[in-house]
DNA sequence: TGTACATCAGTGAACGCGCGTTCACTGATGTAC
DNA sequence: TGTACATCAGTGAACGCGCGTTCACTGATGTAC
């Protein structure tokens, strides 16, 4: 809590706040996204907050945006991590696995902010109307690559992303926030790697 | 709002203010069961409450352990609408497809009762500690069940739960709260069936 | 069968809290001449 | 190069709100003799 000077205009209040929500988000999640509560911990008035967003929402959402796209990156990490195989159809495979375990791990590992992202899902969101959430696009990306390599009839296909989110996102959530959540991370990472194996399982033949 | 000659002692106001929970919970969810708001549509004092439970959150629990009855309920319903059949192998499997949609049925009709009884489970819920959740414990004997008519082998039986708990939780999530949110009901339950049919038919062979 | 009195289950008023938001303001910045 | 002034981005104080909870109380109930 150094009182640094406080310079009357400081720049990229904005972004402060937002890296500052996220912070708070971390540990504590929506729950922890007070607009006195992020401008406080910025050394800012919480008026000042009221110069770059309309309103309390319109901040969080901004926050929920960013951990949206941190949940992208760490599902995007594990799909990189694929070694190349010589078999496309289970190079592509092992992408999905990596999306799969990419959301759950990032589930387990940053509850806060899963929560965030997920919130995101909710919202009216009226600006990114149209935008299709980075997670899902990787999700859809990889069902896609799958139908490519062969892994995948287009039959099977349909309504394919659905069976997987689905799976994924149930268990997130019973790790995170339901009966598994006192569980060893050991026993959950466990239990996660059955689960996707298992819904992958059932798309192919 | 009668103001019914307002007797002092009013008998069985426990009961009235889960009842009056539930009400409330039914739409609005659990962000709906402040205390203040219960006893005020009972037309009772605040503090009429603390001398049935110990605070707010004993309430609220109350009111979810009711929410959570209800969707056991409703699950055993869809399971005893199946019809018998000669092949008792076929008929535990239906036995868990109603368990299935009975679960992800609830949710969707009845959100603001599903949002109840998932918290629930997170809840350190002092007293039920070791109470297995009704819910859980049908989704456990349907699978049993199927072991028991062959429809399962022992091997997969393990830990099969958490497959197809986090399947249909998982789609309870989005079709409630996530992108499938705003879908028309008809496009989400032909989905539903789908999930609940894919995650049955990986357990299978 | 009637009365005294402890116990129970409500009332009414108040407390303190933190929240989002609004208002009138003022210090800093940058542009025009 | 220097000054006038509009604009921008903060401050500080206050508002109203509804919440959970506590306190001292009082009306109703039921038991003992």
């Amino acid at each position: 809590m150094i009182r640094d000077a406080h310079p009357y205009h400081r720049p990229g209040l904005r972004s402060a706040l937002i890296e500052a929500g996220l912070k708070r988000a971390r540990k504590g999640g929506a729950e922890a996204l007070g607009l006195r509560e992020i401008t406080r911990s910025v050394g800012v008035t919480p008026n000042a907050a009221y110069r770059h967003f309309a309103d309390r929402r319109e901040l969080v959402l901004a926050v929920a945006a960013q951990a949206q796209d941190k949940l992208a990156q760490a599902m995007l990490d594990r799909m990189q991590d694929v070694v190349d195989q010589a078999d496309p159809a289970a190079h592509a495979v092992q992408k999905l696995r990596g999306v799969g375990l990419g959301y759950i791990h990032f589930a387990l590992s940053e509850p806060g902010w899963f929560e965030l992202a997920i919130l995101l899902q909710e919202e009216p969101s009226d600006e990114s109307e149209a935008r299709v959430p980075p997670p899902y696009q990787l999700l859809l990306d990889a069902l896609d690559g799958m139908v490519e390599a062969g892994a995948l009839t287009p039959e099977r296909r349909v309504d394919a992303e659905w069976v997987c989110w689905s799976g994924v996102h149930g268990f997130a959530d019973l790790a995170t926030r339901g009966p598994l959540r006192r569980q060893d991370r050991a026993v959950v990472d466990k239990l996660a790697v059955h689960v996707v194996n298992t819904v992958i399982s059932e798309l192919k033949p």
